[in-house]
DNA sequence: CCTTCAGGTTAACGACCGCTAACCTCCCTG
DNA sequence: CAGGGAGGTTAGCGGTCGTTAACCTGAAGG
Protein backbone atom coordinates (compact mmCIF):
# COMPACT_ATOMS: atom_id res chain seq x y z
CA UNK A 1 0.00 0.00 0.00
CA UNK A 2 1.65 3.29 -1.02
CA UNK A 3 0.68 5.26 2.11
CA UNK A 4 0.11 9.02 1.29
CA UNK A 5 2.69 11.24 3.52
CA UNK A 6 2.08 14.62 1.82
CA UNK A 7 -0.39 16.93 3.13
CA UNK A 8 -3.92 17.19 1.13
CA UNK A 9 -4.72 19.62 -1.08
CA UNK A 10 -6.86 21.98 -0.73
CA UNK A 11 -8.81 20.42 -3.12
CA UNK A 12 -8.28 17.01 -1.76
CA UNK A 13 -9.84 18.70 1.31
CA UNK A 14 -12.82 20.35 -0.07
CA UNK A 15 -13.50 16.79 -1.63
CA UNK A 16 -13.06 15.18 1.74
CA UNK A 17 -15.41 17.88 3.76
CA UNK A 18 -18.14 17.90 0.86
CA UNK A 19 -18.38 14.15 0.97
CA UNK A 20 -18.74 13.89 4.71
CA UNK A 21 -21.59 17.06 4.47
CA UNK A 22 -23.25 15.37 1.31
CA UNK A 23 -23.66 12.02 3.11
CA UNK A 24 -25.07 13.87 6.82
CA UNK A 25 -27.97 15.78 5.05
CA UNK A 26 -27.75 15.44 1.37
CA UNK A 27 -26.70 17.37 -2.17
CA UNK A 28 -29.63 19.10 -1.93
CA UNK A 29 -29.49 19.69 1.69
CA UNK A 30 -26.19 21.13 1.66
CA UNK A 31 -25.64 24.82 0.86
CA UNK A 32 -21.90 25.90 -1.22
CA UNK A 33 -21.62 28.04 2.27
CA UNK A 34 -20.99 25.10 4.82
CA UNK A 35 -19.06 23.34 2.81
CA UNK A 36 -16.89 26.70 2.17
CA UNK A 37 -16.92 27.02 6.29
CA UNK A 38 -15.64 22.96 6.48
CA UNK A 39 -12.55 24.13 5.12
CA UNK A 40 -12.38 27.73 6.57
CA UNK A 41 -12.63 29.75 3.31
CA UNK A 42 -16.04 30.95 2.18
CA UNK A 43 -18.66 29.99 -0.17
CA UNK A 44 -17.41 31.61 -3.25
CA UNK A 45 -14.44 30.72 -2.52
CA UNK A 46 -14.60 27.21 -3.29
CA UNK A 47 -14.93 28.03 -7.61
CA UNK A 48 -11.17 28.81 -7.65
CA UNK A 49 -10.97 25.26 -7.68
CA UNK A 50 -13.91 23.20 -8.70
CA UNK A 51 -16.93 24.60 -11.43
CA UNK A 52 -19.93 23.86 -9.35
CA UNK A 53 -21.71 22.85 -6.74
CA UNK A 54 -22.26 19.62 -9.41
CA UNK A 55 -18.41 19.12 -10.11
CA UNK A 56 -17.94 17.95 -6.46
CA UNK A 57 -20.43 15.48 -7.00
CA UNK A 58 -19.52 14.60 -9.22
CA UNK A 59 -15.86 14.04 -8.61
CA UNK A 60 -16.75 12.09 -5.77
CA UNK A 61 -18.99 9.40 -7.25
CA UNK A 62 -16.71 9.13 -10.48
CA UNK A 63 -13.49 8.76 -7.82
CA UNK A 64 -15.54 6.33 -5.70
CA UNK A 65 -16.63 3.84 -8.37
CA UNK A 66 -13.05 4.00 -10.23
CA UNK A 67 -11.66 2.96 -7.40
CA UNK A 68 -13.51 0.29 -6.51
CA UNK A 69 -12.97 -0.90 -10.12
CA UNK A 70 -9.53 -0.92 -9.94
CA UNK A 71 -9.09 -2.17 -6.39
CA UNK A 72 -10.79 -5.53 -8.12
CA UNK A 73 -9.14 -5.26 -10.89
CA UNK A 74 -5.88 -5.39 -9.33
CA UNK A 75 -6.94 -8.19 -6.88
CA UNK A 76 -7.61 -10.19 -9.14
CA UNK A 77 -4.39 -10.11 -11.67
CA UNK A 78 -2.47 -10.57 -8.80
CA UNK A 79 -4.51 -13.85 -8.02
CA UNK A 80 -3.90 -14.61 -11.76
CA UNK A 81 -0.15 -14.18 -11.41
CA UNK A 82 0.08 -16.19 -8.25
CA UNK A 83 -0.86 -18.73 -10.63
CA UNK A 84 -2.52 -21.60 -8.54
CA UNK A 85 -4.91 -19.65 -6.02
CA UNK A 86 -8.17 -20.70 -6.65
CA UNK A 87 -11.61 -18.67 -7.06
CA UNK A 88 -12.78 -18.28 -3.47
CA UNK A 89 -9.43 -16.61 -2.45
CA UNK A 90 -9.89 -14.36 -4.96
CA UNK A 91 -13.44 -13.76 -3.62
CA UNK A 92 -12.19 -13.47 -0.04
CA UNK A 93 -9.85 -10.78 -1.71
CA UNK A 94 -13.00 -8.73 -3.38
CA UNK A 95 -14.37 -9.29 -0.16
CA UNK A 96 -12.03 -7.28 1.92
CA UNK A 97 -11.14 -4.73 -0.44
CA UNK A 98 -15.09 -3.89 -0.10
CA UNK A 99 -14.98 -4.08 3.31
CA UNK A 100 -12.00 -1.68 3.89
CA UNK A 101 -13.67 0.68 1.85
CA UNK A 102 -17.26 0.56 3.55
CA UNK A 103 -15.21 0.87 6.69
CA UNK A 104 -12.94 3.32 5.69
CA UNK A 105 -14.68 5.70 3.69
CA UNK A 106 -18.09 5.56 5.12
CA UNK A 107 -19.34 9.07 3.25
CA UNK A 108 -18.46 7.49 0.37
CA UNK A 109 -19.79 4.50 0.46
CA UNK A 110 -22.86 6.34 1.20
CA UNK A 111 -23.07 8.76 -1.18
CA UNK A 112 -22.51 5.70 -4.21
CA UNK A 113 -25.37 4.78 -4.21
CA UNK A 114 -27.89 7.75 -2.76
CA UNK A 115 -26.43 10.64 -4.95
CA UNK A 116 -26.32 9.28 -8.08
CA UNK A 117 -29.14 10.51 -9.69
CA UNK A 118 -28.00 14.18 -8.65
CA UNK A 119 -25.21 14.09 -11.89
CA UNK A 120 -25.55 15.29 -15.11
CA UNK A 121 -26.63 12.77 -17.51
CA UNK A 122 -22.88 11.71 -18.93
CA UNK A 123 -21.18 12.15 -15.35
CA UNK A 124 -24.23 9.51 -14.33
CA UNK A 125 -23.37 7.52 -17.42
CA UNK A 126 -19.85 6.69 -16.58
CA UNK A 127 -20.49 6.42 -12.81
CA UNK A 128 -23.51 3.40 -13.99
CA UNK A 129 -20.73 1.94 -16.50
CA UNK A 130 -17.55 1.84 -13.56
CA UNK A 131 -20.08 0.00 -11.03
CA UNK A 132 -21.74 -2.31 -13.76
CA UNK A 133 -18.05 -3.43 -14.24
CA UNK A 134 -17.71 -3.78 -10.91
CA UNK A 135 -20.52 -6.03 -10.53
CA UNK A 136 -19.72 -8.13 -13.75
CA UNK A 137 -16.28 -8.59 -12.33
CA UNK A 138 -18.06 -9.92 -8.99
CA UNK A 139 -20.56 -12.20 -10.69
CA UNK A 140 -17.67 -13.83 -12.97
CA UNK A 141 -15.72 -14.59 -9.33
CA UNK A 142 -18.96 -15.79 -7.77
CA UNK A 143 -20.21 -18.25 -10.58
CA UNK A 144 -16.33 -19.37 -10.49
CA UNK A 145 -16.83 -20.21 -6.54
CA UNK A 146 -20.55 -21.14 -6.58
CA UNK A 147 -21.23 -22.91 -9.90
CA UNK A 148 -24.59 -23.30 -8.68
CA UNK A 149 -25.51 -20.15 -9.19
CA UNK A 150 -27.66 -19.05 -12.68
CA UNK A 151 -26.32 -15.35 -13.90
CA UNK A 152 -29.04 -13.21 -12.87
CA UNK A 153 -29.43 -15.41 -9.66
CA UNK A 154 -25.38 -14.41 -9.15
CA UNK A 155 -26.19 -10.52 -9.67
CA UNK A 156 -29.14 -10.91 -7.57
CA UNK A 157 -27.13 -12.30 -4.69
CA UNK A 158 -24.06 -9.51 -5.37
CA UNK A 159 -26.54 -6.27 -5.36
CA UNK A 160 -27.43 -8.18 -1.83
CA UNK A 161 -24.28 -8.64 -0.44
CA UNK A 162 -23.06 -4.98 -1.29
CA UNK A 163 -26.24 -4.09 0.61
CA UNK A 164 -25.03 -5.98 3.91
CA UNK A 165 -21.55 -4.91 3.24
CA UNK A 166 -22.56 -1.18 3.12
CA UNK A 167 -24.50 -1.61 6.52
CA UNK A 168 -21.24 -0.06 8.08
CA UNK A 169 -22.66 3.42 8.55
CA UNK A 170 -25.42 2.03 10.54
CA UNK A 171 -23.23 -0.11 12.32
CA UNK A 172 -21.31 2.84 14.34
CA UNK A 173 -24.42 3.93 16.73
CA UNK A 174 -25.01 2.07 19.60
CA UNK A 175 -22.88 -1.16 20.91
CA UNK A 176 -20.30 -1.22 18.53
CA UNK A 177 -18.30 -5.15 17.99
CA UNK A 178 -14.95 -4.84 19.85
CA UNK A 179 -13.22 -2.62 17.04
CA UNK A 180 -12.52 -2.60 13.63
CA UNK A 181 -10.94 -5.59 13.12
CA UNK A 182 -13.80 -7.96 14.64
CA UNK A 183 -16.58 -5.92 12.44
CA UNK A 184 -14.46 -6.83 9.10
CA UNK A 185 -14.40 -10.42 10.22
CA UNK A 186 -17.93 -10.95 11.13
CA UNK A 187 -18.84 -8.95 7.39
CA UNK A 188 -16.84 -11.05 5.56
CA UNK A 189 -18.22 -13.96 7.12
CA UNK A 190 -21.43 -13.00 6.54
CA UNK A 191 -20.77 -12.41 3.23
CA UNK A 192 -19.64 -15.93 2.30
CA UNK A 193 -22.58 -17.26 4.15
CA UNK A 194 -24.80 -15.36 2.00
CA UNK A 195 -23.23 -16.61 -1.16
CA UNK A 196 -23.19 -20.06 -0.04
CA UNK A 197 -26.84 -20.10 1.34
CA UNK A 198 -27.56 -18.15 -2.20
CA UNK A 199 -26.41 -21.09 -3.97
CA UNK A 200 -28.64 -23.54 -2.04
CA UNK B 1 -54.45 -10.02 5.46
CA UNK B 2 -57.11 -7.59 4.89
CA UNK B 3 -57.00 -6.36 1.83
CA UNK B 4 -58.00 -3.13 1.19
CA UNK B 5 -61.26 -2.97 -1.38
CA UNK B 6 -62.27 0.68 -0.89
CA UNK B 7 -60.96 3.89 -3.24
CA UNK B 8 -57.60 5.45 -1.53
CA UNK B 9 -58.43 8.51 0.23
CA UNK B 10 -56.98 12.13 -1.52
CA UNK B 11 -54.33 11.95 1.44
CA UNK B 12 -53.08 8.08 0.85
CA UNK B 13 -52.93 9.57 -2.78
CA UNK B 14 -50.53 12.48 -1.45
CA UNK B 15 -48.81 10.15 0.83
CA UNK B 16 -47.61 7.16 -2.07
CA UNK B 17 -46.28 9.72 -4.59
CA UNK B 18 -45.02 11.78 -2.30
CA UNK B 19 -42.59 8.73 -0.84
CA UNK B 20 -42.31 7.67 -4.92
CA UNK B 21 -40.29 11.70 -5.58
CA UNK B 22 -38.60 11.73 -2.17
CA UNK B 23 -37.09 8.28 -3.00
CA UNK B 24 -36.38 9.09 -6.65
CA UNK B 25 -34.83 12.81 -6.09
CA UNK B 26 -34.72 13.37 -2.49
CA UNK B 27 -36.61 15.21 -0.31
CA UNK B 28 -35.20 18.78 -0.93
CA UNK B 29 -34.71 17.55 -4.51
CA UNK B 30 -38.63 17.72 -4.94
CA UNK B 31 -41.05 20.99 -4.82
CA UNK B 32 -44.14 20.88 -3.21
CA UNK B 33 -45.64 21.57 -6.73
CA UNK B 34 -44.31 18.69 -7.86
CA UNK B 35 -46.18 16.54 -5.65
CA UNK B 36 -49.11 18.18 -6.02
CA UNK B 37 -48.75 17.74 -9.92
CA UNK B 38 -48.50 13.89 -9.09
CA UNK B 39 -52.02 13.77 -7.99
CA UNK B 40 -53.44 16.06 -10.29
CA UNK B 41 -53.90 19.18 -8.12
CA UNK B 42 -51.33 22.22 -7.60
CA UNK B 43 -49.11 22.88 -4.99
CA UNK B 44 -50.74 24.91 -2.24
CA UNK B 45 -53.92 22.18 -2.66
CA UNK B 46 -52.09 19.95 -0.10
CA UNK B 47 -52.17 22.03 2.79
CA UNK B 48 -55.83 21.30 2.99
CA UNK B 49 -54.29 17.85 3.95
CA UNK B 50 -51.16 18.31 5.21
CA UNK B 51 -49.36 21.16 7.89
CA UNK B 52 -46.53 21.04 5.62
CA UNK B 53 -43.81 19.45 3.31
CA UNK B 54 -42.18 18.21 6.41
CA UNK B 55 -45.56 16.74 7.95
CA UNK B 56 -45.69 14.70 5.21
CA UNK B 57 -42.01 13.06 5.30
CA UNK B 58 -42.90 12.43 9.00
CA UNK B 59 -46.17 10.77 8.73
CA UNK B 60 -44.23 8.53 5.81
CA UNK B 61 -42.01 7.27 8.22
CA UNK B 62 -43.80 6.94 11.47
CA UNK B 63 -45.83 4.85 9.29
CA UNK B 64 -42.76 2.78 8.29
CA UNK B 65 -41.60 2.20 11.72
CA UNK B 66 -44.90 1.54 13.14
CA UNK B 67 -45.80 -0.60 10.50
CA UNK B 68 -42.52 -2.76 10.68
CA UNK B 69 -42.57 -2.77 14.53
CA UNK B 70 -46.06 -3.64 14.79
CA UNK B 71 -46.01 -6.73 12.05
CA UNK B 72 -42.62 -7.94 13.88
CA UNK B 73 -45.16 -8.43 17.06
CA UNK B 74 -47.84 -9.68 15.40
CA UNK B 75 -45.51 -12.37 13.96
CA UNK B 76 -43.75 -13.19 17.22
CA UNK B 77 -47.03 -13.46 19.22
CA UNK B 78 -48.93 -15.51 16.69
CA UNK B 79 -45.76 -17.84 17.38
CA UNK B 80 -46.13 -17.63 20.88
CA UNK B 81 -49.58 -18.64 20.69
CA UNK B 82 -48.94 -21.75 18.41
CA UNK B 83 -46.95 -23.11 21.77
CA UNK B 84 -44.38 -25.53 20.03
CA UNK B 85 -43.41 -23.53 17.37
CA UNK B 86 -39.60 -23.19 17.14
CA UNK B 87 -37.53 -19.99 17.02
CA UNK B 88 -36.52 -20.72 13.70
CA UNK B 89 -39.61 -21.10 12.55
CA UNK B 90 -40.14 -17.18 14.15
CA UNK B 91 -37.29 -15.81 12.54
CA UNK B 92 -38.16 -17.18 9.52
CA UNK B 93 -41.62 -15.23 10.06
CA UNK B 94 -40.06 -12.35 10.61
CA UNK B 95 -37.34 -12.63 7.68
CA UNK B 96 -40.48 -13.10 5.16
CA UNK B 97 -42.28 -9.72 6.51
CA UNK B 98 -39.89 -8.35 6.05
CA UNK B 99 -38.70 -8.74 2.52
CA UNK B 100 -42.95 -8.69 1.85
CA UNK B 101 -42.16 -5.00 3.05
CA UNK B 102 -39.26 -4.19 0.68
CA UNK B 103 -40.24 -5.72 -2.38
CA UNK B 104 -43.75 -4.29 -1.62
CA UNK B 105 -42.91 -0.85 -0.80
CA UNK B 106 -39.58 -0.04 -2.17
CA UNK B 107 -39.30 3.57 -2.15
CA UNK B 108 -40.62 3.29 1.78
CA UNK B 109 -37.39 1.53 2.78
CA UNK B 110 -35.69 3.96 0.48
CA UNK B 111 -36.87 6.70 2.66
CA UNK B 112 -36.59 5.02 5.56
CA UNK B 113 -32.96 5.11 6.22
CA UNK B 114 -32.23 7.85 3.57
CA UNK B 115 -34.20 10.84 5.16
CA UNK B 116 -34.43 10.14 8.51
CA UNK B 117 -32.01 13.47 9.59
CA UNK B 118 -34.34 15.73 7.78
CA UNK B 119 -37.03 15.08 10.65
CA UNK B 120 -38.21 17.54 13.13
CA UNK B 121 -36.48 16.60 16.53
CA UNK B 122 -39.06 14.96 18.18
CA UNK B 123 -40.38 13.24 14.98
CA UNK B 124 -37.21 11.67 14.65
CA UNK B 125 -36.71 10.64 18.34
CA UNK B 126 -39.85 8.77 17.55
CA UNK B 127 -39.05 6.94 14.45
CA UNK B 128 -35.90 5.64 15.79
CA UNK B 129 -37.03 4.43 19.09
CA UNK B 130 -39.71 2.62 16.97
CA UNK B 131 -36.67 1.38 14.86
CA UNK B 132 -34.49 0.65 17.79
CA UNK B 133 -37.42 -1.61 19.23
CA UNK B 134 -38.20 -3.37 15.72
CA UNK B 135 -33.83 -4.49 15.85
CA UNK B 136 -34.24 -5.37 19.90
CA UNK B 137 -37.20 -7.64 18.94
CA UNK B 138 -34.78 -9.08 16.09
CA UNK B 139 -32.39 -9.40 18.34
CA UNK B 140 -33.96 -11.55 20.66
CA UNK B 141 -34.88 -13.92 18.11
CA UNK B 142 -31.72 -14.22 16.57
CA UNK B 143 -30.08 -15.26 19.74
CA UNK B 144 -32.21 -17.58 20.33
CA UNK B 145 -31.33 -19.52 16.96
CA UNK B 146 -27.90 -18.78 17.28
CA UNK B 147 -26.95 -18.72 20.69
CA UNK B 148 -23.09 -18.54 19.21
CA UNK B 149 -23.47 -15.04 19.02
CA UNK B 150 -23.37 -12.13 21.85
CA UNK B 151 -25.65 -9.25 22.20
CA UNK B 152 -23.16 -6.80 19.99
CA UNK B 153 -22.50 -9.49 17.41
CA UNK B 154 -26.36 -10.05 17.00
CA UNK B 155 -26.89 -6.62 16.79
CA UNK B 156 -24.55 -5.96 14.04
CA UNK B 157 -25.56 -9.14 12.68
CA UNK B 158 -29.32 -7.78 12.19
CA UNK B 159 -28.36 -4.39 10.94
CA UNK B 160 -26.25 -6.13 7.99
CA UNK B 161 -29.24 -8.62 7.07
CA UNK B 162 -31.21 -5.28 6.92
CA UNK B 163 -28.96 -3.94 4.74
CA UNK B 164 -28.95 -7.14 2.87
CA UNK B 165 -33.14 -7.60 2.66
CA UNK B 166 -33.53 -3.56 1.72
CA UNK B 167 -31.07 -4.12 -1.29
CA UNK B 168 -34.54 -4.52 -2.86
CA UNK B 169 -34.50 -0.87 -4.84
CA UNK B 170 -31.43 -1.95 -6.44
CA UNK B 171 -32.62 -5.38 -8.22
CA UNK B 172 -34.73 -4.02 -10.42
CA UNK B 173 -32.62 -2.96 -12.89
CA UNK B 174 -31.00 -4.97 -15.65
CA UNK B 175 -31.72 -9.24 -15.06
CA UNK B 176 -33.77 -9.28 -12.44
CA UNK B 177 -34.73 -12.87 -11.36
CA UNK B 178 -37.56 -14.49 -12.75
CA UNK B 179 -40.52 -13.37 -10.37
CA UNK B 180 -41.40 -11.61 -7.29
CA UNK B 181 -41.16 -15.48 -5.38
CA UNK B 182 -37.87 -16.03 -6.97
CA UNK B 183 -36.33 -12.98 -5.30
CA UNK B 184 -37.89 -13.42 -2.28
CA UNK B 185 -36.78 -16.97 -1.81
CA UNK B 186 -33.12 -16.23 -2.85
CA UNK B 187 -33.26 -13.20 -0.03
CA UNK B 188 -34.43 -15.63 2.10
CA UNK B 189 -32.15 -17.99 1.89
CA UNK B 190 -28.93 -15.32 2.04
CA UNK B 191 -30.39 -13.71 4.77
CA UNK B 192 -29.89 -17.22 6.72
CA UNK B 193 -26.89 -17.72 5.91
CA UNK B 194 -25.38 -14.84 6.71
CA UNK B 195 -26.94 -15.68 10.07
CA UNK B 196 -25.87 -18.89 10.31
CA UNK B 197 -21.83 -17.83 9.26
CA UNK B 198 -21.98 -14.94 11.49
CA UNK B 199 -22.18 -17.46 14.39
CA UNK B 200 -18.87 -18.88 12.94
C1' DC C 1 10.98 46.80 -7.97
C1' DC C 2 7.39 45.90 -10.79
C1' DT C 3 4.35 42.35 -12.50
C1' DT C 4 1.56 38.50 -12.35
C1' DC C 5 -1.27 35.22 -10.69
C1' DA C 6 -3.25 31.91 -7.41
C1' DG C 7 -6.48 32.10 -4.04
C1' DG C 8 -9.04 34.55 -1.40
C1' DT C 9 -12.84 38.35 -0.07
C1' DT C 10 -17.77 40.75 -0.11
C1' DA C 11 -21.88 42.29 -2.67
C1' DA C 12 -25.42 41.21 -5.28
C1' DC C 13 -28.38 38.99 -8.87
C1' DG C 14 -31.79 35.81 -10.43
C1' DA C 15 -34.12 31.71 -9.72
C1' DC C 16 -36.55 28.75 -6.93
C1' DC C 17 -39.11 27.15 -2.98
C1' DG C 18 -42.22 26.66 1.00
C1' DC C 19 -46.01 28.73 2.54
C1' DT C 20 -49.95 32.11 3.16
C1' DA C 21 -53.76 35.02 1.56
C1' DA C 22 -57.67 35.67 -0.87
C1' DC C 23 -60.98 33.91 -3.57
C1' DC C 24 -63.93 30.44 -6.00
C1' DT C 25 -67.06 26.36 -6.53
C1' DC C 26 -69.44 22.44 -5.63
C1' DC C 27 -72.16 19.51 -2.61
C1' DC C 28 -74.39 18.38 1.46
C1' DT C 29 -77.69 19.51 4.94
C1' DG C 30 -81.36 21.79 7.89
C1' DC D 1 -83.37 27.08 -0.97
C1' DA D 2 -80.06 29.35 2.01
C1' DG D 3 -75.50 28.55 3.80
C1' DG D 4 -71.41 26.59 5.10
C1' DG D 5 -67.58 23.74 4.90
C1' DA D 6 -64.34 20.77 2.07
C1' DG D 7 -61.23 21.14 -1.35
C1' DG D 8 -59.61 23.48 -4.85
C1' DT D 9 -57.45 27.85 -7.50
C1' DT D 10 -53.91 31.86 -8.50
C1' DA D 11 -50.95 35.63 -6.84
C1' DG D 12 -47.39 36.80 -4.26
C1' DC D 13 -44.20 37.28 -0.18
C1' DG D 14 -39.90 36.29 2.14
C1' DG D 15 -36.03 33.63 2.45
C1' DT D 16 -32.43 30.70 0.64
C1' DC D 17 -29.30 29.06 -2.75
C1' DG D 18 -25.87 28.66 -6.59
C1' DT D 19 -23.31 31.50 -9.13
C1' DT D 20 -20.97 35.68 -10.94
C1' DA D 21 -18.66 40.19 -10.62
C1' DA D 22 -15.46 43.11 -8.84
C1' DC D 23 -11.95 43.75 -5.90
C1' DC D 24 -7.94 42.59 -2.70
C1' DT D 25 -3.46 40.46 -1.15
C1' DG D 26 0.76 38.16 -0.65
C1' DA D 27 4.32 35.57 -2.65
C1' DA D 28 7.17 34.19 -6.62
C1' DG D 29 10.03 35.56 -10.80
C1' DG D 30 12.49 38.24 -14.16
Amino acid sequence: MATRTDAPTRREQILKEAARLFAERGFHGVGVDEIGAAVGISGPGLYRHFAGKDAMLAELLVGISGQLLTGAKRRLSEAEADGGVGAGVVLDSLIEGHIDFALDDRPLITLHDRELDRLRDSDRKMVRQLQRQYVELWVGVVRQVYPGLGEPAARSAVHSVFGLLNSTPHLGRAGALAGRGAVAELLHRMARGAFAAAEG
